[in-house]
This record gives structure tokens, sequence and C-alpha cells, in this order.
DNA sequence: CTCACTGGTTTACACTGTAAGCCTGTGGGG
DNA sequence: CCCCACAGGCTTACAGTGTAAACCAGTGAG
């Protein structure tokens, strides 16, 4: 890089096409006229260039998608740590929530998507993380995990089991955790007895288990004021 | 009907077309080949006929999609009533699991797919019956099916506040539910104060407390014994 | 000076959903 | 019984999609 600029003159013409010149721009046309006027035409046009001169930073459209996936996730501010496991994860839930809200569409784009996105690995792998250093058992994360996938980014994912996608998309999920780079997500996933259906029961009783609870005695609601302002974003809906 | 064929000559030429063929032929591809796979021609192909002909039984391709998923949906087989308002909601929960899993491309169409269907209204409202049978305040009511969202059809939606759709979508779905149809899920809206960050920090805060529970004490397992058998399907991946 | 390469353009193609109009067999009304 | 409207098929046509392939201008290295 410093190669290339190395004389100094910069080319006054324009700011140089790249990838992730593209990303931005395909995110603002998607914010702006929602996800479908995204298309590479548009996209073009809205850089000043040729839709074409694209594939020059991108390898296809749907590299594209991935990438906005990968980078808007990326770009979920980091909540404070401190607190016990129950806190950090509350924080992270909360700033991955109000920051992917500003791009709603990004929900449809994620579950399109195939191939996994290193920045959701990377988020589940701080999430795992923060459970196993709060004392949870590898199996108990593992389920936990479940329970909150829809709750930590929004949506549902039987993440490693695609059910959508072909096995050998879980294949190379599989080999890209144990690549070293998510520690946590390794870790937790050592010698797990993993049954699709039991997690998913086991999830469903203890959420309807907490409503019984939650029936009787003082019903827990937590008040407005007991969020963190910060995570807040006014309601976006009056009714 | 009875008027057509009212002299009993069928025509031995073909089966005739009809909105529910062209949508049971659209899952069969869905099935065989991908969803993506679903296009006018194909879809006409698959059932001995021109694309253009499909548009005498169907509006446009959208209305197939949401077509498919209203369809699919709504053979979700009832499970058997009895029992306290839990397992009657455990059972219908995994009544749907086992249902649309054998369609699994169908959670991306439900997604993409606006306006809502009277079969998943169906579905949340006999839920919701469950729910205030069971006992649950209005509130209470609203805030578990905000957390089960994901869980009773397999997909995070956040209904009557559609992000993406716009808010002409929530006007009519609010007029749609106040029809008289749907008298739980009616019920269910009086008097709610609703603020989609508070449901989503409460559904939150239950889950992670239910699971700092489990930390301590004996780890409250589902035995996979204890699921009704119909219920399960073999586990589709062995690792 | 030249030569390879980077990054833009042009053209072209296969494929999508669907609008518009045509054609024909059939069943009901005169 | 005949006619005729029409349901339901077909044909053609079009605008818009993603992208392969070839082309071309500028530029930095040898």
């Amino acid at each position: 890089m410093k190669k290339l600029r190395r004389n100094g003159r910069r080319s006054a013409v324009r700011e140089p096409l790249s990838r992730v010149r593209v990303l931005r721009a395909a995110i603002e046309i998607a914010d702006r006229e929602g996800i479908d006027a995204v298309t590479m035409r548009r996209l073009g046009e809205e850089l000043g260039v040729e839709a074409m001169s694209l594939y020059h930073h991108v390898r296809s459209k749907d590299e594209i998608a991935a990438g906005i996936v990968d980078l808007l996730i990326s770009e979920i501010p980091a909540a404070e740590r401190g607190g016990d496991w129950r806190a950090a994860i509350r924080g992270r839930a909360l700033a991955a929530r109000e920051h992917l809200r500003k791009h709603p569409w990004v929900f449809r784009l994620i579950t399109g998507t195939q191939g996994l996105s290193p920045a959701l690995l990377r988020h589940y792998d701080s999430v795992i993380g923060d459970m196993l250093r709060g004392g949870l058992s590898h199996q108990l994360t593992h389920t936990a995990m479940h329970v909150l996938s829809s709750r930590t980014l929004g949506f549902t994912e039987d993440l490693f089991l695609g059910n959508d996608r072909g096995p050998e998309v879980v294949k190379a999920a599989f080999a890209e955790i144990n690549s070293g780079k998510y520690p946590a997500i390794a870790e937790s996933i050592k010698d797990i007895h993993h049954d699709d259906d039991v997690e998913f029961v086991y999830g469903l009783d203890l959420i309807l288990d907490g409503f019984e609870r939650a029936r009787h005695g003082p019903q827990p609601r937590s008040k407005k004021s007991e969020i963190d302002p910060r995570h807040l974003a006014k309601a976006h809906l009056e009714r």
C-alpha cells in the first residue's frame, strides 16, 4: 500500500474503487431504498462507475451480501467488560441489537447468505467466552447458545447444522472453528453430546418454566429505567 | 364445482390446473432442488404447462411464496389437547418444528414474505389461547410470545412491528387481527403497554436467569426419552 | 522504452418475472 | 340446437437481472 502512493501524487480524479467502498455504497442504498434496490448497475451508478467494474473488487453479488453482513457485524461496538457473565452477555446482546437495528434488512441477508462470517464467529466466540468464564459447563454453554441465538443477534440460525445449506458447508464450518481463531467456540464444542431435538426442548422448557414462575409471585418486569440507556433507541413504534 | 362436472364426462386429457396444484408443485421442486430452482418456467414445466398459464391461477410469484408459507403452516398437525398450558404449547411447538423441518427452505421464504399469513395468525392465536387459559396475564402473554416466537415456529419475527416492512403493513395487520377471526390475539393485545426494548430485555434476562439457576443444583437436562417420540424425527446430522 | 498489469469500459448472453394479445374447447342462454 | 362469452391455455415480447469475455488506457518496474 505504501508502495502504491510512493510519490505522493494523489490522482485527483476520483477516489479509487475498493471492496469496502463497494460494500459501503451497497449499505447506503439498502438503507435508503431497501435491499432489493441494490443491483449491480445501481451500485455502479452510485459509485460513478460501470456495473462490470465492480467485479474487479468483488467476486460476485453473493460475496457482496456476505461482505455486508460481515462488515456490519464487525462494527458492533464492544460492550464494556465487568460484572458477571450475565451482565456481559446482556451488554453484547443489546449492543448488537442496537447496532443492527439501523439496518433491518440485514437479517434477511443473513438468513439468505451461506458460508459463515468471521465477524459472526468472533461475536459468538465472545459470548461463549463469557459463559465459560462464568462457570457454565460446556454442555450448558452449548444449550444456552441455542436458546440465545435469536437474542444475541436477532435471528435464529442452527448455525452449525445448517438445515438448508449442504453438509459441505457444515464441514467447512467445523474446519474454520478449529482453526484456532475462535478458542472459546472450539473449547466449548469439545465432548459435547449434541442433539438438536434435545437442545430445542430444553430451551423451550426453560422459557416456559420461567414464565410459569413469573406467573406467581411478583412479576419481575424489567423497568425501562433499568436498561442501560446507551443501548436504547427511542421505541420506533408509538402505539 | 358440482356444476362443473355435471355430466360426469371427466375430460381425460389432464388434471386441470389450480392454485393449490401450483403451490404443491412449487413445494415439490423446492424440496428436491432448492427454493431457487422454483421459477415460473420451471414450475410450468413441472405441471406440463407454459409459464404464463400459471398466472390464471396465481397473481404473481410473490403470491406463490406467500401461498406456500400459508399452506405449509396450515398443515401443521394439531397436537392433542390436555395437560397444563405448558404442555399444550410444548406440543404445538414440537409439532410445528417437526412438520416444517421437512421443508427447511420455508424459513427463508417466511422472512422474505410480507403480509401475514392467516394460517400463521391462527397458529399464534392457538398458542396465545393456551397461555390465557393457563392464567397468564395479558402482559405476560405478550412478553412470552416475544420470547417464544423463534421457538414456536422456528424463526424470529417482530411480527407486529415489522421493522422492514412499512407501517402500512403494520396497520393492515392490526386491522386483520381485530377482525374477530383471532379472538385470543385480539384479547391479549388489549391494555398492553408495548415497548419492544423492554420485551427484549425481559426475555433475555429470563433466559439468562434460567441458566444461572441451572448452573447450580442438578442441571435439569431433558432426556430424549421424555420427549414425545411422535414429534421426533431421527437427528438429521450424526456428528 | 517497453511491457505487464491494474482497473476501468463495452458488448453480449442467458435467465428472470410478467404484460398483452391470441386461440380454442366448452357450457349456458336464446 | 346454435351461438357466443369466457375460462384457461399459448405465444410473443420486454425490461431488468447477474456476469463472462474481450478490449483498452494509464502507470510503475525493469
